[in-house]
DNA sequence: GTGAGTGCAAACCGTTTGCACTGAC
DNA sequence: GTCAGTGCAAACGGTTTGCACTCAC
């Protein structure tokens, strides 16, 4: 794994948590996911690293990530929340409906429409991880 | 129930289905809610119009209802899917936060942001009901 | 050495399913 | 009269919890 996890493991700890050889490979098998990851394909990642590892593990320890802000989750889509590592900007995602690639959105798009929604009914958007799920061009090109 | 109701029984007939006190019921539950209602307020209040229904036959309205088109259904937060009786026009919403107060948005913008994406990445959004939270002017008013 | 974190097994709870009965057509 | 739809009860699967053990600090 990349330098940076080394501070994902000092975010733990800073924040007085400890770092387990179990959250080391969860924080392992996030990573080792393009884009999101649900829950089951990070136990499978996480139980090839090491077997023994437990499910509810990897319940208990994506939630601490996610408190502790190392992880965001979405809703995919009907009953599959994805987790991935957090990025350093509020970031927006592309889903292909068809072939599940993800692609990341331009922050000021989305700035520019929530501050279209604030100015036209006073609504502050707080959601600074939109996942919109559509049809990505090669598919298009695909479904002709 | 308004006379909009006899239609939505209709689009039921017509497309093979039977009309039941039960789906009325259920139907009915589902506008008495303002905007989304959860499985469970829909079968607490179909429950009280009719104490003998039972919570499989709401799951099984609501999965028929959802595929004939006469609801739509939206993940509002974590582990918490809405429904609510279609609107004409494909349409979007603003969700407070604090109050649970929702809004309907101009499809306009949604459109124009839309377009703004295709512009860009090609992709083509299809998700014809958003639903974003944020904080409503009023809460936005008390939080100062 | 201590208590946070873990694995295990059981509990939990929303959802789905099988089945015999009922009532909409 | 027929079969789609229902209520009931049991099964299911993902998630959570209680508990004793372990190991990061």
């Amino acid at each position: 794994m990349s330098h940076e996890q080394l501070d994902y493991l000092k975010m733990l700890r800073r924040q007085g948590y400890r770092v387990t050889p179990q959250r080391i490979a969860i924080l392992d098998a996030i990573c080792d996911g393009e884009g999101h990851s649900t829950l089951g394909e990070i136990y499978a990642r996480a139980h090839r690293l090491d077997p023994q590892i437990d499910k509810s593990t990897v319940y208990r320890a994506l939630e601490l990530f996610e408190k502790v802000g190392l992880v965001l989750s979405a809703e995919l889509d009907r009953h599959e929340r994805g987790y991935e590592i957090i990025q350093p900007e509020p970031h927006h995602h592309l889903i292909c409906k068809n072939c599940g690639n993800e692609f990341g959105i331009d922050n000021q798009l989305v700035d520019k429409f929530y501050g279209e929604l604030k100015a036209q009914y006073g609504y502050a958007i707080t959601m600074d991880h939109l996942v919109l799920s559509g049809i990505c061009p090669d598919c298009q090109e695909d479904q002709t």
